[in-house]
RNA sequence: GGUGCGUUAGUUCAGCUGGUUAGAAUACGUGCCUGUCACGCACGGGGUCAGGGGUUCGAGUCCCCUACGCACCGCCA
């Protein structure tokens, strides 16, 4: 037996009792005629100390360890006669009778500490050292402790965890598929799920009426800080219901997370908004509602007073930045350079200062006072409010001022990541233009639903269709969303018709799920969260990574495996792959 | 595909308008120290200033290219 007690365990009561501990060190403090060790493991840190009266051999050997030495201790629970109330096991130590040395170890790169002096990079190439700092360590603790729960909530309500294929074939629409040779069919490839879709439609096609899984999903897409190449879902489907009964089932389901993960309770329901709501308010279809500054619709307020830049606008759109209105000419300078900056891409900024004297603004040439005046108070802006006003085309102009939104929020303080502010997007526009291929995109996925009211519209305007189909927002991140899907196969034909499927494509496509619906599909929907987000948004970190065992980093390789690499020739040749350079390409 | 910021000791960073021998903290090593717990004190070792090219009498510093890292836009049904 390598241990009896872990390092977090002993307190008063183990007083003078004989314990053994295993562990990595933290720290050796010599005082000269005494040494102190804090041994550490994934539950505390423990101290041991080894005196001028211990034994020869044992002063030797806390003498000759470094950090991070795998040590077995063994020796006597003594309470300490200057106690360290910061530590869990501050009150106790235990003087050393023996100390193995169970493996030595190099110099670790960084320090393995609550905050380390490592940065990302480095942390990431040695993460299983990193993974032994307490920060990481309660991250994967909270994220498991998640698992446990989601899983005790949905067995509750009676669904099945069921698994799906990781090796299934590619589909060209969404995400650029992950794909896999297959050696026993040349030529031939699997594709790793972008998500598992039309699996558990098909197991709703089975009967297995309440489906979830935790399931890992791949896109070979370009990553941010809180998206990966494989990430982790929770993915959801139920026959016989209405989006209605899904969102009621999993709003008690995210209140249970809240409420046994944060100890956060939810009375009240969540809100729920349109899309355009969230969009004309917003500028966001994840609206972050931890703090107000709603947009206003200035465009008739404001156009047709000979001011050209919002004459041509399609749309004017402005909000109340609250208590601004003391911002300097160089922060006002510096909000105008952060929208015109090519990733939001606006014009210029109008701003109006609203104090208690009066009303200044960079368009009193253009307007009277009293226009001025009430575009502000549209925006609804009182006294010691900046309002900050956009325009240009209308869903162009609102994505920007949310940007510019979020940006003084940031500034203000007001993204606080111990508040939550959950709510349901819902009213989906079914189809999605695109400027560049001229065709409409499913916004959802082709499978989703469109409202039965809006069905008339499907081949005359297909823009004003909306879907049934809801996301899950908080804190401005989609946590996660779903629909109500298609089990008709005449309307799921008709809908890849207005995606510009055709008939034949439709089916080499999706065949398979179309033939399933023939064979007596019931109405079913259902949804999927994001884990990683749903982590590091009850974490509180920005990143998904650092609740991910292994991530990836920026450019999708492992850093600490060195992986994507090169595979032997041999390899290839049995795949029937040949492979061309870069520049060949 | 694009934009921004960054790359200097094991690590995190400073290094001004170009000018002697590139610094700090921390980590590491040695010595001293009986109550430390961010131990303290003293001493010490440690640098291809990411790589390449250019401007200059002279480049860590200015310019160009490349690589890598982070964040973002595009992309992510």
């Amino acid at each position: 037996m390598y241990r009896t007690h872990t390092c977090g365990s002993l307190r008063v009561e183990h007083v003078n009792e004989t314990v053994t501990l295993a562990g990595w060190v933290q720290k050796v403090r010599n005082l000269g005629a005494m040494t102190f060790i804090d041994l550490r493991d994934r539950y505390g840190l423990t101290q041991i100390v080894v005196e001028e009266t211990t034994a020869a051999e044992v002063r030797e050997t806390a003498l000759r360890v470094g950090r991070e030495w795998v040590l077995q201790v063994t020796g006597k629970v003594i309470e300490r006669s200057s106690k360290n109330p910061k530590m869990a096991t501050g009150d106790i130590e235990v003087a050393a009778t023996a100390i193995t040395v169970l493996n030595e170890a190099l110099t670790p790169p960084f320090t393995i500490e609550e905050n380390s002096d490592g940065g990302d990079d480095l942390r990431m190439k040695y993460r299983y050292l990193d993974l032994r700092r307490p920060p990481l360590q309660r991250n994967m603790i909270l994220r498991h402790k998640m698992a446990q729960e989601i899983r005790r909530f949905l067995d509750s309500e009676g669904f099945l965890e069921i698994e799906t294929p990781y090796l299934v074939g590619s589909t060209p629409e969404g995400a650029r598929d992950f794909i896999v040779p297959s050696r026993m069919n040349p030529n031939q490839f699997y594709a790793l799920p972008q998500s598992p879709q039309t699996l558990k439609q098909l197991l709703m096609v089975a009967g297995y009426d309440r489906y979830f899984q935790i399931v890992r999903c791949f896109r070979d897409e370009d990553l941010r800080a809180d998206r990966q190449p494989e990430f982790t879902q929770i993915d959801c489907e139920m026959a016989f219901v209405e989006q209605e009964d899904v969102i009621s089932i999993f709003e008690n389901w995210a209140k249970h997370m809240f409420r046994e993960v944060m100890h956060i309770d939810f009375t009240e329901p969540f809100r729920r908004m349109p899309w355009i709501e969230a969009m004309e308010k917003y500028g966001s279809d994840k609206p972050d509602l931890r703090f107000g500054m709603e947009f206003a619709d200035l465009t008739d307020l404001a156009k047709g007073h000979g001011f050209s830049v919002f004459d041509d606008a399609e749309y004017i759109t402005g909000f109340a930045a609250t208590g601004c209105a003391t911002y300097t000419r160089k922060q006002i300078d510096a909000l105008t350079e952060f929208v015109k900056r090519p990733q939001v891409g606006a014009k210029g900024l109008i701003w109006i200062r609203v104090e208690e004297g009066g009303i200044k603004s960079s368009i009193d040439k253009f307007y009277s006072p009293e226009e001025v005046r009430a575009m502000a108070e549209k925006c609804g802006a009182k006294a010691g409010d900046m309002v900050f006003i956009l325009c240009g085309k209308k869903f162009k102009a609102l994505t920007q001022l949310c940007a510019l939104r979020l940006e003084v929020a940031q500034q203000l303080g007001l993204r606080d990541p111990k508040k939550f502010a959950p709510l349901w997007v819902v009213d989906f526009p079914m189809f999605e233009w695109d400027e560049e291929t001229e065709r409409f995109y499913a916004m959802h996925h082709p499978f989703t639903s469109p409202k039965p009211e809006d069905v008339e519209f499907l081949e005359s305007d297909p823009g004003r269709v909306r879907a049934n189909a809801y996301d899950f927002v908080c804190n401005g991140t989609e946590i996660g969303g779903g629909s109500i899907r298609i089990h008709d196969a005449k309307l799921q034909a008709t809908i890849f018709k207005c995606l510009g499927f055709t008939p034949e494509r439709a089916q080499e496509q999706f065949g398979f799920l179309m033939n399933a619906f023939k064979f007596g599909a019931p109405p079913h929907g259902g949804l999927a969260f994001g884990f990683d987000r749903l982590c590091s948004l009850f974490g509180g970190s920005e990143s998904i990574r650092d609740y991910i065992a292994f991530p990836k980093n920026n450019a999708g390789r492992d850093v600490m495996l060195d992986a994507p690499g090169y595979v032997d020739q041999a390899q290839l040749d049995e795949l029937y792959l040949s492979l061309v350079t870069p520049e060949e390409k």
